[in-house]
DNA sequence: CGTTTTTGACCGGCGC
DNA sequence: GCGCCGGTCAAAAACG
């Protein structure tokens, strides 16, 4: 009979049973009430052996299963650490040798870059020598953002070196935002609050559809850039790639580049249209729900974790366990007079 | 007329 | 050394 018990109620009824808080917890004091009277009175059957034989084998079972979980989270943590800690190194070196390389490189071999270039760089290059530490707010949209607001350094050296490998110096700030858009919009323009110029475009080989690039163009010295690709797998996804920080306020809220002269929106202020806003939600969404998700990750991992560690250590949970399984019992069991 | 977009050409890095 | 490829330039066209 035990083990057509144990057969037709599997592991639901037990951790139904273990719901210490609920409601049941009365019932459990009265179950383990009769379980006192009506059982250990009387003699022990060997039913009620086989279940305490089978309780302390579940114990058990759940005793081991809560150390593994914290060997495994514990072993989490231990990769976690060696992967946080070679990334910082990474970072490190690299950071070094963009402050040592790319200094050096750009003033001693100033001919790698076109002529004509060069002489434009350093007529309009001037005007902003040094880039502000303005724009920490910026990476708003940031899904992936490569390093701190701190290393500015590596702008300042991007800028005048315009071709400068994005490997050797990463910019200080590089962010890919997806942004849903209508697949019959052919147009690769991602409304997010700046004033785009769009000085180029290229089909790349790994993706038929054309990437667009952009500067921004609402400051002379804005050393920002974006590139809008369609994604490969879901054409209605656009990928828009940030890349440094503005050394500018966010522009108040009017049209945004298409089309539009700064002359023509000082006086006549129109109300944007919904688009724009619905996209930047869209993208502060998406990145809220990824950051919403990790955390929530780790919070599940941290409460199975307590959970486990609380619930093998409580000396109560045997006896509850007992009584709420002594009480599904007595339920079950049909009422012997 | 000033600004922006388009688009072919050019440049430099990289792999073979 | 050569070709490929991504990024950028700049003249021409388009636009308001």
């Amino acid at each position: 009979m035990d083990e057509q018990w144990m057969i037709g109620q599997p592991s639901p009824t037990l951790s139904l049973g273990l719901n210490l808080g609920r409601p049941t917890a009365r019932r459990a004091v009265t179950t383990k009430v009769l379980v006192e009277e009506d059982f250990m009175s009387v003699k022990k059957s060997h039913e009620v052996e086989a279940l305490e034989a089978e309780l302390r084998r579940v114990g058990e079972e759940n005793r081991r299963l809560g150390e593994m979980l914290r060997a495994l989270v514990a072993k989490y943590g231990e990769l976690q650490g060696k992967v946080t800690g070679m990334m910082a190194a990474a970072a490190a070196t690299q950071q070094h040798q963009s402050s040592t390389t790319s200094e050096g490189g750009s003033a001693a071999s100033p001919s790698r870059k076109r002529v004509r270039s060069d002489s434009l760089e350093t007529a309009g290059g001037n005007r902003n020598p040094s880039p502000p530490l303005a724009a920490a707010g910026s990476g708003q949209f940031a899904v992936t953002v490569a390093v701190g607001p701190d290393q500015t350094e590596c702008t300042s050296v991007h800028e005048p070196s315009k071709r400068v490998r994005a490997d050797e110096c990463k910019p200080s700030r590089v962010s890919k935002s997806y942004v849903h858009a209508d697949p019959a919009d052919l147009s690769l323009v991602v409304k997010d609050g700046y004033q785009w110029r769009k000085y180029g475009q290229k089909v790349t080989k790994d993706n038929p559809c054309p990437r667009a690039y952009f500067r921004c163009s609402f400051a002379p010295g804005c050393p920002v850039k974006k590139k809008v690709q369609r994604s490969a797998d879901d054409v209605t996804v656009l990928v828009a790639t940030y890349e440094g920080d503005h050394n500018h306020g966010q522009p108040a809220a009017k049209h945004e580049g298409a089309k539009k002269s700064d002359a023509s929106a000082g006086a006549a202020v129109r109300i944007s249209p919904p688009a724009p806003v619905v996209q930047l939600q869209q993208q502060q969404q998406q990145q809220q729900q990824l950051k919403q998700e990790a955390a929530a990750e780790a919070e599940r991992k941290n409460l199975a974790e307590q959970m486990a560690a609380t619930l093998t250590r409580d000396p109560g949970f045997k006896a509850a366990l007992v009584s709420a399984l002594s009480g599904r019992i007595l339920e079950l069991t049909p009422s012997n007079s």
